[in-house]
DNA sequence: GGATCTCTGATCCTATAGGATATTTGCGGG
DNA sequence: CCCGCAAATATCCTATAGGATCAGAGATCC
């Protein structure tokens, strides 16, 4: 039994992913231009990978393109695009979260208990893997209870907000470990519990702690 | 004073419009392969712009991608998937009507009022026509209202799920203007009057209204 | 003398043509 | 009827030419 890459990758997806990973650790600018040909040349690829990373990157809103001018990369967000990204998560989320209280299966606990189990308690070495670890936890655990509440157009619409990479982007090194952490079990136990307004409290309040936390710092 | 040209314009753009209108008018039916080569000799271009316009229709969800083997237009919505549209639109627009009751401005009022006055009274020739420009009326006064609440977050969220677009495919000719336009008359009255409930309220029922309609219809 | 305009050069986006590679389909053999 | 092989088809990528934009230097006008 071979085993296969599950789907078949094209360069255009390595280059998408070598963008994406350039913008996000900084080593493209906020703001900067994007030169097509120079990413082609230092990928060593032909610039017609690089178009098309860069389409799919528009459409996520980490590049954005100019008419005859190539693309640039966005800006970080501001106070007000963070602000109505929590007040988008706030109508969301909550009630995805009673709907998901009252679908609990087994499977669910245990998807939902293994997840939870997957943060790491101890903090990696170096603090910015440590950051990057808990965001990926923290992304996979807010999609897993959408998941679970069962609406495809809302998950999918909040996947699309791409708000744990835009606010990684922010990438403050603050105190976010302790607390998320507490708050996500506090989540879990609502859902377990089959408690539906109790999971939407917990989902609230979560999301406006990390508002407000997020606010201050800016 | 020179006149610029609002938006320049490259053969991507264009090309991205006339492959979306085949979409739209079944010139591709739903479920079909799509052949770049052919899009590009039928449009008499290369087949670069045509792959920068698929890797921008893969976004919105009228192509999917299958790696080495190409782009296909995606099927109709299904029930659910309709069932699941209405339910994300009944968390998003109820309460942006209610924010934006409470921020009317006489600028907010003259644009609901000319929204509304554009909705052509008498049906046009052709039904396809009268179906066409409802379909757009509706998604800009229902845009015009997330715009005036004033949270771009969610105003993207909504777009991005290009409802009237996928609505528009299932195409159905019902006797779809009558009511419509009274209850978009119901909810700009609200608005106007700075209700915030009762805009609201008369969001809710009109979606909800919709929503039944077409799953009646399926 | 300073500012503005124009011209020139370089850089980069846009589009085309062509070749390499993977998949699919059809056919023959077991 | 199933399996394997080969030709055909289409995707994917590269290389290159054409055209637009931008920056800078020089000239002209006030």
């Amino acid at each position: 039994m071979v085993l296969r890459i599950p789907t078949r990758r094209v360069l255009a997806d390595d280059v998408y992913e070598q963008i994406r990973a350039l913008i996000m650790s900084d080593g493209i600018a906020p703001a900067a231009r994007v030169n097509i040909d120079e990413i082609a040349r230092r990928l060593d690829v032909s610039p017609t990978p690089v178009r098309e990373a860069l389409a799919r990157l528009e459409s996520e809103e980490l590049v954005s393109r100019l008419p005859l001018r190539g693309y640039r990369v966005t800006d970080l967000l501001n106070r007000k695009q963070v602000d109505d990204l929590y007040a988008l998560r706030l109508l969301l989320e909550p009630p995805s979260a009673a709907l998901a209280a009252g679908r609990m299966t087994a499977e669910s606990v245990a998807l939902i208990e293994s997840e939870l189990a997957t943060c790491p308690a101890a903090p990696a070495d170096d603090a910015y893997d440590d950051y990057k670890n808990l965001t990926a936890h923290d992304q996979r655990l807010h999609e897993l209870i959408l998941r679970i509440a069962g609406n495809d157009a809302v998950l999918q619409a909040f996947a699309k907000t791409h708000c744990h990479l835009h606010l990684f982007r922010l990438n403050f090194q603050q105190p976010f470990g302790v607390q998320t952490i507490t708050e996500h079990r506090a989540i879990a136990e609502a859902l377990v519990a089959g408690d539906e307004v109790g999971a939407s409290a917990a989902m609230t309040a979560h999301l406006e702690i990390a508002r407000s936390r997020l606010l201050d710092r800016m």
